[in-house]
DNA sequence: CGTAAACCTTTGACATTTGAAATATAGCTC
DNA sequence: GAGCTATATTTCAAATGTCAAAGGTTTACG
């Protein structure tokens, strides 16, 4: 085991845990990981509330309508977003209300309901998406660049075992 | 029968980004935590359902009140579960009813409420503990050991700077 | 002592979330 | 076309989540 490290420098600290409690390792990862991404959400969610008005699910949501101006079907915004499909009928629902988001089903399937943003919600989701990005620039500003790719890099690695272990069926 | 509605398993961040250089590093490790921790959230939610019939708020809960025999008051709660007020009061409400949770007021001070958990709660969590560690070296089991234990501190790296750059007020 | 400030929890309104069941539509097969 | 199956969305109940305001209880201070 200890498998040897491109970087070469293992803290003191891991070995010591490593001897003892090696296999809470992925424990540990993951409550940092958790707890991580609760802090920055609340942040956001904080800043969004205060500055715009908006929720971060709504926000997430226009996100992806904003990426694809021809609009996307419900099931798919529910891929993308991650939500169920049973919330995000409430989700564009109330967005709708709002005036941001515009449903149409199509011609050719009537199952079908297509939601796309307005001019309205075009806009908001523009003010809002360049102070996020600030925001987030902001809050990593302390992490060396270097850190910040390579924390890209390996959490995509974490993302990729978790794909391949899932109970449920995986895709991709 | 096996009604589909999950969400399915389909990538959040391809859809999102564009390999730009450079300027929005931050905003993509942001996505790709988010993205990973949602998928692990959701795997570790689906299995505390079906093995042990728990929500995974429930889990936390009870995790901390595991490490605490001697119970925790409510507010304590709400700190270490990064959970409001509010919702710890519903929470610990319908713990109690399961008779997984106690609650009581100290005699000191009658505006406190201790939760701990009972007998039956603490047998509970142990063997939901021992699963949920399973789980999680499970799905990280493709990931090299040193690169978890990197991961756990440049992502205790990413905390800290972000909890320096808090609007409101928030601690580690 | 009395009152204001501080503290802890609950409550209430509302949004989000899940999981399952219900609707509705489309496509296929015979 | 009738019947079956697959697809797409909605609906429903229950739980979780936020925030703000309201309730009690201490504590501090004049």
């Amino acid at each position: 085991m200890m498998a040897e490290s491109e970087s070469g420098t293992v803290d003191l600290e891991i070995i010591v845990q490593g001897t003892q409690e090696g296999k809470k390792q992925e424990l540990r990862l993951w409550l940092r990981m958790l707890s991580t991404t609760k802090l920055i959400s609340q942040e956001i969610r904080r800043r969004l509330r205060n500055e715009f008005g908006a929720t971060l699910p709504q926000f997430d949501l226009m996100a992806q309508l904003y990426r694809e101006r021809d609009g996307l079907r419900l099931g798919e915004l529910s891929k993308r977003t991650m939500v169920t499909n049973g919330n995000v009928t409430g989700l564009v629902e109330r967005l709708e209300t709002d005036g941001l988001v515009l449903r149409e089903t199509p011609d050719g399937d009537r199952r079908v309901t297509v939601a796309k943003l307005s001019k309205k919600g075009e806009e908001l989701f523009a003010a809002m998406a360049a102070a996020h990005e600030g925001w987030l620039r902001d809050m990593m500003g302390d992490v060396d660049p270097a850190i910040i790719a390579e924390l890209w890099r390996d959490i995509g690695g974490v993302k990729s075992s978790v794909n391949n272990h899932l109970s449920g069926a995986a895709f991709d």
